[in-house]
DNA sequence: CTTGCCCACTCGTCTATACGAGTATGCCTG
DNA sequence: CAGGCATACTCGTATAGACGAGTGGGCAAG
């Protein structure tokens, strides 16, 4: 094995920095120059203690920064590893577009089977529920809706949670309330029902996420969230849809396309 | 002063959740349910060992666990406090719309002045530099750019770093190589130079932000931010500039429009 | 009354120690 | 040879204590 001396440098006593700081400086630093790769072991704190001639909480201290930032992630009895980039899906601005409504399966399906991995849906609920203020301010001033909430996996790795919001008015009694809502999936129904869609407006935000969020999509301490709104409106101005859909930020790049106009 | 007990409640000892963890879900409830405000000051860790009877580092975890959600955060010698959230700035997917492009100051600074708050510019800097490899990529193969890097800030609160990279050829010896672009920005000045903007493209991921963003940020922890990467082209389907924006992920919500085609 | 100092209280950093629990490996037993 | 167990190594949790440094209020001196 290298020795650590040649991996990682000494402690600056004069330096103000706090010393975990400057640990946690010296193991990014590492990591960010390819010294350790992706997946690989770090040094483990024993060693780290043993180095820097400094106590174990010290060492803890550092790499619970480095959690913070993402780069690392501990394993209870197998070590500290970089953190690996898992591949992202790309959302475009025009999944939404008709063309992309014909087929059977959900766009979801279609796009992780050409990307070549292996898609999946779970935690499939569909029932009718008092609307939130919020949902209800979108829809309409709406006071009941109709709740489809869904969880979407990447070779077994959730990625993404999402809940679509519709007025009973329209979806009640529909294929839309169905477990299955059918090819070319909510929209097409939608359209076959005489609610023409005009456009979505999208609100995007991005934050750190809720210990259930946490939980859902199993996340990695230091991974924010993408919080995406999307409203769909039909031909007539009306909000016949809102979709809330919370996404591992490492796992989406989100691409938007726009007219110069 | 209201008695602890009556806020905060008690550890359940045969529960699995570690201890630190409990003392954060509680906190974290009482923040959720308002019982702690917005900016309002948390029991102070000696308060806490005194109530939970742990020990100092055991409520120091648990702080941790809250600041890592960006939920609190600690001021050195005042105490811990639930962080505000501060106003955010809305992104309207036709900010680069010909028609806003009229008036003489920048879209950021009449936006903010428009919303009632104090826009700044600084950091400013315009040089010709080597092209990174996404760069160069984006702006199909060139070698070297124009860059303008500057820091947006609200309030005297930074919010936004950005550089626009050009190829040579065309911002070379122009107005767009000064430091004040003038009305209407540089995309008035591509136009004007003949290259008549056709659409754009934005790259949107969240992540955690690097040590160096945090200084130029001067984000809080437990705060994302949003990077979002333009590229415009004109209507020769030629790449003429890339936009790199760093966006504080709490003072942005960004807002796409999108036709249902 | 004002100024300035001191002190109490706050979080920040660090040490040393202890035990628990998950993982992997190799040896020993059947 | 196969299975299981012992063990060493990993991180997780928690305690107790020490000193440092930023903040703010009260008290004392001018």
């Amino acid at each position: 094995m290298t020795s650590l001396p040649s991996l990682l440098g000494d402690l600056d006593p004069t330096s103000d920095r706090a010393v975990f700081r400057q640990i946690a400086d010296q193991l990014r630093e590492a990591i960010d120059r390819g010294r350790f790769k992706e997946g690989e072991k770090l040094p483990s704190e024993a060693e780290l203690v043993e180095h820097y001639g400094v106590s174990r909480m010290t060492v803890r201290n550092s790499f619970s920064i480095l959690q913070g930032e993402g780069l690392v992630h501990a394993e209870h009895g197998k070590g500290v590893f970089v953190r690996p980039r898992p591949p992202v899906r790309r959302l475009a601005s025009d999944r939404f577009a008709r063309r992309h409504r014909e087929q059977g399966k959900s766009a979801f399906i279609v796009e992780a089977d050409a990307a070549g991995s292996h898609p999946q849906v779970d935690s499939l609920e569909v029932k009718e529920e008092k609307a939130s203020q919020d949902i209800s301010t979108r829809l309409g001033s709406v006071r009941r809706v109709l709740a489809r909430r869904r969880r979407y996996l990447l070779d077994g790795r959730p990625v993404e949670f999402a809940t679509s919001y519709l007025p009973l008015d329209i979806a009640r009694g529909t294929q839309i309330a169905e477990p299955n809502p059918g090819p070319g999936g909510i929209y097409a129904r939608l359209e076959e029902l005489g609610h023409h869609l005009d456009h979505f407006e999208e609100e995007i935000r991005a934050r750190m996420p809720s210990p259930s969020e946490v939980k859902t999509l199993r996340l990695a301490s230091g991974v924010p969230v993408i919080h995406l709104i999307r409203t769909a409106y039909d031909t007539e101005g009306r909000a016949v849809e809102v979709c809330d859909t919370v996404m591992a930020a490492d796992a989406y790049v989100l691409s938007y396309q726009l007219p110069a106009t």
